[in-house]
DNA sequence: CAATTTACCTGGGTGC
DNA sequence: TGCACCCAGGTAAATT
């Protein structure tokens, strides 16, 4: 489910009841995730206190004073704050039980998620999953320019070029057609050939998208910490995302699917050149 | 090199 | 009802 506004929502409804507490205990149902979470997570977590919640492209990082528990949801992944006695059910694979009397539970059906114990500092430059990251799209140094200068030469479409951790992190499938439809680019256009002023109308549909995604989901948080019901983030509506044939919301011309790289991708044929 | 496909895993939906 | 197939919001490895 989650791109950079549901990681962002799950860090911003955790981050409150959970930043400052005590670990009591770690659970560990299903160690085979991406990469088989370490069997020693419980005795490296147990009575370390959790001091922040952070968050680079779509992973999160629980940071405790002797390392960062390096957290990445995957397909399907979802974190809640659940009772602490509340049996866990299937694709429950970990649990963290804070000193709360809460658990911080993480559930991952398809199980592509990554939970990844790293001890001492953690160097983003140089660390494999970070290091070649692109720029966060919420910050400054995503701008035109920069757009600009990844884009150029480039023949892949704009769709998966926008996909593409590399240029820049947190749009995933639904936010690349989601953004291309609020600039009205189309998916397929090279991304190299798109006039600069198309560019720097892309930067700021990507960060109004994410933007509002984001509120969106903040006004579900708590759906984070009740234990029932679904996380917030499955209520969103979408301009095009899963809309085929369905009236564009700006010209009413029916929605078009396609593919790219064998990835859905979502368009109005009018709106979109 | 860049660009595309495959593999990882489970569940839900569809069509026969 | 059962079964084969296709699809699903991500990422890394393999392949062209």
């Amino acid at each position: 489910m989650p791109e950079l506004p549901e990681v962002e929502t799950t860090r911003r409804a955790l981050l409150p009841h959970a930043a400052g507490q005590r670990i009591a205990a770690v659970t560990v149902r299903t160690p085979r995730l991406r990469q088989p979470i370490d069997a020693r997570l419980p005795e490296i977590l147990r009575d370390h206190t959790l001091r922040d919640i952070e968050r680079r492209a779509k992973y999160l990082l629980f940071r405790f004073a002797h390392g960062t528990l390096i957290v990445h949801l995957g397909m399907s992944g979802s974190l809640r704050l659940v009772p602490a006695a509340q049996a866990a059910v299937a694709h429950e694979h970990v649990d963290l039980q804070l000193a709360s009397g809460q658990t911080l539970r993480l559930r991952d059906p398809r199980r592509f998620g990554l939970v990844l114990w790293h001890a001492g500092a953690l160097d983003e430059a140089t660390h494999p999953l970070f290091a070649h990251l692109g720029v966060e799209p919420l910050t400054a140094q995503f701008n035109a320019a920069y757009l600009r200068e990844r884009a150029c030469g480039r023949r892949t479409a704009i769709k998966p070029f926008l996909m593409d951790q590399q240029n820049v992190v947190g749009v995933g499938n639904i936010y690349a057609s989601e953004s291309l439809f609020r600039a009205r680019i189309h998916p397929n256009t090279a991304a190299g050939r798109i006039r600069p002023a198309r560019l720097a109308a892309l930067v700021d549909a990507v960060q109004a998208t994410l933007r509002d995604a984001i509120a969106a989901g903040g006004s579900t948080l708590r759906d984070f910490v009740s234990g029932e019901g679904r996380p917030g983030y499955f209520q969103q509506s979408y301009a095009v995302y899963d809309r085929t044939g369905l009236p564009c919301p700006r010209c009413a011309t029916p929605i078009r699917h396609t593919q790219h790289a064998r990835r859905s991708t979502y368009y109005c044929p009018h709106c979109q050149r």
